[in-house]
DNA sequence: TTTGGTGAGGAAGCTGAACTTGATTTGCGT
DNA sequence: ACGCAAATCAAGTTCAGCTTCCTCACCAAA
C-alpha cells in the first residue's frame, strides 16, 4: 500500500518546489526525502520526479498523487479534529498570524484571555501581512490568520480557506490637535471655496472649530496636506479612492507605512491622515480623531483551514475573537 | 499525528469484533495489535477499547475513529486506483467470489479471457453464496463478487457497495425426455382438468407432445411431481411463489441443493423442475428444457467496492463480464 | 471449587525501515 | 576554469514494530 508518510513528503515537495525545502519543512535531511521518494516511485510503479537541471519537477502522476495526498491528509486532520472536539480538550499549540496592527491591538488581549481559560494551550504569534498569512496558512505553517480586507466584494479564491469576519474597523480622519502651532498652516479645510489656495502657497488659513469626535467630510480637506499610507497598501488605495470620489486629488506630503509615524506627523501639524481605529485603540493620541461622512471601514476576518473548523483550539480562538469584536468600541474620540 | 496503520488495525477490530480475529486478518500476532492499540490510545488521548469479560468493545471515540479510518483507507485506495488507471496497467491479483453456478458456467470463460488479455494478472476464485460474498467484499477478502438476485425490487442496503447487473438468467422448466420410460408416470400435465388425479395415485397419464423449446405454462403441471431446490434457497422460493401464483401448490418430491442432482432426477423421469439457464449452459442434458409463460428470470450482478471503480483490474473484469452477458445465449433448447 | 481453554496484554529481544553523516555527481553562475 | 548548490549514493545508526513467551482474567465444564 502507498505509504502515507511518503505521500506527505511528495506533497511538501509539490508545495515548496524542491527536495531541500521539503526536507527542511519536515525537519529531516534532504537525503531522507530523496530516498523516500525513490521508494514511493517503486510503490507507485511510476516516475514521480523529473530531474531538470539541479531541480526536480513533478510528473503528471505525481501531481495526481499530490491531490490524493491532500485529501488523505485532510481526512486525517479531520479525524484528529473530531477526536479533540469530542473530548473538548483545548490543548496543544495554536499558531496565529496577524497583520501588525491587529497583532498589537487585538492579540495581546485575546492571547491572555485564551491562556487564562485554557492553561494547557500555548499560543504563538507572528505578524504577517494578509497575503503572507494566507500562504502561510496553506503551507500549514500557522493555524489561524487574522487578515484585513478593504474592498467590499473581494474574496479571493483562496484554495478552500474559511473566512469569518468578526469585526469592522472604522477608518478615521486624524487632524492636528487644536494647540498645534502649525495647525493652521498645514490643515486648511476650505470652508469657503473661494478661500481655497494651493498648499504650496498655504498661508494662515483658519482651522475650523470642530467638536471632538464629530464626523467630517473628506471634501472639507481638499486643500490640506495628506499623510498617507504607502500607495501599494490597501489603506493607501482606499484613502486615495475616497478622496477622489469626494471630488479631489489629495496633496500627499508623505507616504508612511507605520501608523505611529503617521500619527506623529499629524500631531506635529504637518497634515491630515486616515487611520484605522485599531491603530489608535487603547493608545492616547493628541491628534483629533473624526469619523468620516460617509463612514469608511475595513473588515477584519479570521481565516482557518476548513478541516480544523471543529477543533476546540480553533473554536475557542474564534469565540475569543468574536468577543473582542463585539466589545470593540470606537477609540476615544475626545483625545 | 494519528498513525494510519494503527487506525486500520482499529478498523479491523471493529469489523471482526475481537483483537485475535483482527490480528489474523492482518496476519500479525494478537500481541502486536494490542500494543498498537495502546499506542493509538496514547496518540488519541482517549480510551478506545473497553474490556468486557475477555472480549473488547469499542468506545464511542473509537467508533468515531473507525468512521474516519474508513474514509482515510478509501482515499488511499482511490489514490492507488487512479494511479493504476493512469498507467493502464492491469497487474496484481484479482480475488473473485461467485455463486457456484456462476463459478462453473461463467468464470472459466471470463478467467481465461482475462488471463489471455493481461498475462500479468492473477485471478483467484472462491465459490460463495451471494450473501457470503457480500460480507467477504466488505471484509476486503475479495475484490469482486458475482451474485444472483431473484426478487425484482430488492437491493439490500449493503454498506456502499456498487452493484452492476450484467446479465439476466432465464429460468426454465425441465421435463423428462421423451424416451424416458417413466415420463408418463411422473409428469402428468392436466390438459384435461377432469383427468387430474393426485400424484400418489398416479397412473399412466399421457405426456403432452411438446415442441422442443416451446414455452409452457406452469399451471399445465399442477399435478406433476416437482423436483425443487431447497426451500430456504432463493430459487426454491421463487419456484414456489410462481406455482402458487399460477394457482396451485406443487407436489414436491424432493428438495435438492445441487442442480446436477435435479437434472438427474428429471432425466430419470421422476418429476419436473425449475432450472436456471446457467445450470445447463454448455452442458448437454437429456431433459427437455422449456421457457415458462410468463417468463421468469434471475438477475446476475457484479459487486465491487466503489473506491475501486476505476481500477483497471476491476474495469477489465467488469468489461469481460459484460461481454459474457451480452454473448450469453439461452441454452440449447433442442436437447 | 477446581481445572482447562481462550483471549487480552506485558517484557525482552530481534528485524528492518527510515534517518544521519559524509562522499559523489551534476548542472549552473561567475 | 572554478566554486556553489542541489540531488543522490553508500555507509553506519536508531528506533518503531514485530515475535515469542509469559501472565492474568474470565468462563465453562467436571
Amino acid at each position: 500500500m502507498l505509504g502515507v508518510w511518503r505521500l506527505q513528503l511528495l506533497r511538501e515537495i509539490s508545495r515548496r518546489g524542491s527536495i531541500k525545502a521539503a526536507a527542511e519543512a519536515m525537519s529531516i535531511s534532504p537525503s531522507a526525502v530523496s530516498q523516500q521518494l525513490a521508494i514511493l516511485e517503486r510503490e507507485a510503479g511510476v516516475e514521480l520526479l523529473e530531474r531538470s537541471g539541479r531541480r526536480v519537477r513533478l510528473t503528471d502522476a505525481a501531481q495526481l498523487l499530490v491531490r490524493h495526498a491532500d485529501t488523505i491528509t485532510g481526512a486525517i486532520a479531520a479525524a484528529e479534529a473530531d477526536l479533540a472536539s469530542m473530548q473538548q480538550l483545548v490543548i496543544g499549540t495554536l499558531r496565529v498570524a496577524a497583520f501588525p496592527t491587529a497583532a498589537r491591538a487585538i492579540l495581546p488581549d485575546v492571547m491572555t484571555a485564551l491562556s487564562r481559560q485554557h492553561p494547557a494551550l500555548r499560543v504563538t504569534l507572528r505578524d504577517l501581512e494578509a497575503a503572507e498569512s494566507l500562504t502561510a496558512l496553506q503551507m500549514d505553517e500557522i493555524d489561524l490568520a487574522i487578515v484585513d480586507e478593504y474592498d467590499e466584494p473581494a474574496r479571493i479564491p483562496d484554495g478552500g480557506l474559511e473566512f469569518c469576519e468578526f469585526m469592522r474597523d472604522p477608518l478615521y480622519l486624524a487632524l492636528p490637535p487644536e494647540e498645534s502651532s502649525m495647525a493652521g498652516a498645514a490643515v486648511r479645510p476650505s470652508l469657503d471655496p473661494g478661500a481655497a489656495v494651493r498648499p504650496s502657497t498655504a498661508g494662515a488659513a483658519v482651522r475650523p472649530s470642530l467638536d471632538p469626535g464629530a464626523a467630517v467630510r473628506l471634501s472639507d480637506f481638499r486643500d490640506a496636506f495628506w499623510i498617507m499610507d504607502t500607495e501599494d497598501s490597501h489603506l493607501g488605495q482606499v484613502t486615495l479612492r475616497a478622496c477622489r470620489s469626494s471630488g479631489f486629488e489629495p496633496h500627499v506630503r508623505s507616504n508612511c507605512k507605520d501608523f505611529s509615524v503617521i500619527i506623529a506627523l499629524v500631531e506635529a501639524g504637518l497634515g491630515v491622515g486616515m487611520l484605522p481605529g485599531l491603530a489608535i485603540h487603547d493608545r492616547p493620541v493628541r491628534a483629533s480623531i473624526h469619523p468620516t461622512d460617509p463612514p469608511l471601514a475595513r473588515r477584519i476576518a479570521s481565516v482557518i483551514r476548513p478541516e480544523r473548523h471543529s477543533h476546540p483550539m480553533i473554536v475557542s480562538a474564534l469565540a475569543e475573537l468574536e468577543r473582542f469584536g463585539a466589545a470593540y468600541a470606537p477609540p476615544n474620540l475626545l483625545g
